[in-house]
DNA sequence: ATGACTGGATAGTCCAGA
């Protein structure tokens, strides 16, 4: 079983790109993100050709921001909307949405950006974590967690640990967010099978980011450990990042029991052969 | 090349993203 988790940036403006991706890798389960659409719309643009794939699908959408959905062709059974008691900001978003595929409870989160240190949304993000972890406690023992979650669990998920001081994303209550999920027993399979290796899932569309390899690994699967025992792969697709009008997030990719396209590589580009990157590279900023 | 973004809502630019 292949499980995928992409924040795609608008389905609308990632349709094709979307669409070549799922014939391309075949994942058995998707959490998609950032759908920037209600649940109408998701279902009128991209139901049929879903239905066309063989998948189910279900979203928890919002007319201009958030959503996310999940898609499956190994079943998609007790669906829930959101996470119980979670907070909104102040109305509650489409950023969670679970189900049981494959015998697996899935998670497609979003979560909440948190902006700066100390702000109200920051305040939010942490609140909205404390229930993502509440109701993680209370499921069965195959769970994955999955999802753009805008945290870097280590320094080593940063291009550069100094250029992101003072920001979001890799902050000591936002780290112990992630702890309090590996305390249930959740792993993270991607950082598991690639200990060492520069791995990153976003990458900023300005100042070229990309093609420098300044990025975070933000997107995560989280992996109960029955399910993470099972893990014949796992990786990040960067070659979705690449060409014409990609996300800013590559999917990351798990497959469990076996790997279609055997154990592929850690998908980082060669290492430079000079001098190091990133080093003193400020993140760009908003104006 | 030492600078380099994108999406949504709007109808000027502004907000949001991380």
């Amino acid at each position: 079983m292949r499980v995928a988790t992409w924040n795609v940036n608008s389905v609308k403006q990632r349709l094709p790109r979307l669409l070549d991706w799922l014939d391309q890798r075949r994942p058995d389960v998707v959490c998609l993100q950032e759908l920037k659409m209600t649940d109408d719309v998701f279902a009128t643009l991209i139901g049929p050709d879903l239905t066309d794939r063989g998948y189910l699908f279900a979203s928890n959408g919002e007319p201009q921001w958030n959503g996310v959905a999940l898609l499956s062709r190994v079943g998609l059974d007790d669906v829930t909307i959101g996470i119980p008691g979670a907070p909104g900001f102040p109305h509650v978003e489409g950023r969670a949405i679970s189900a049981t595929c494959g015998g697996v409870r899935v998670h497609s989160l979003y979560v909440p950006n948190g902006r700066e240190p100390g702000s109200d949304h920051y305040t939010y993000k942490l609140e909205w974590l404390a229930k993502l972890r509440d109701q993680v406690a209370a499921d069965p023992s195959d769970v994955l967690v999955c999802g753009d979650m805008n945290i870097a669990p280590t320094d080593a998920d940063v291009f550069d640990p100094a250029a992101f001081a003072g920001h979001t994303h890799v902050t000591a209550p936002e780290r112990s967010a992630l702890a309090a999920l590996a305390d249930l027993g959740l792993r993270d399979v991607v950082r598991e099978r690639w200990p060492d290796e520069p791995v990153f899932s976003y990458w900023d569309y300005r100042a070229g980011m990309f093609h420098k390899n300044l990025g975070m690994r933000i997107d995560l699967i989280l992996a109960s450990g029955p399910v993470a025992d099972r893990r014949a792969a796992a990786w990040i697709d960067r070659l979705a990042r690449k060409g014409t009008a990609p996300s800013d997030h590559a999917p990351v990719i798990l497959d469990l029991d076996s790997a279609p396209d055997g154990d592929v590589g850690p998908m980082v580009p060669p290492p430079s052969a000079g001098r190091p990157r990133g080093r003193g590279v400020k993140l760009p900023q908003s104006k």
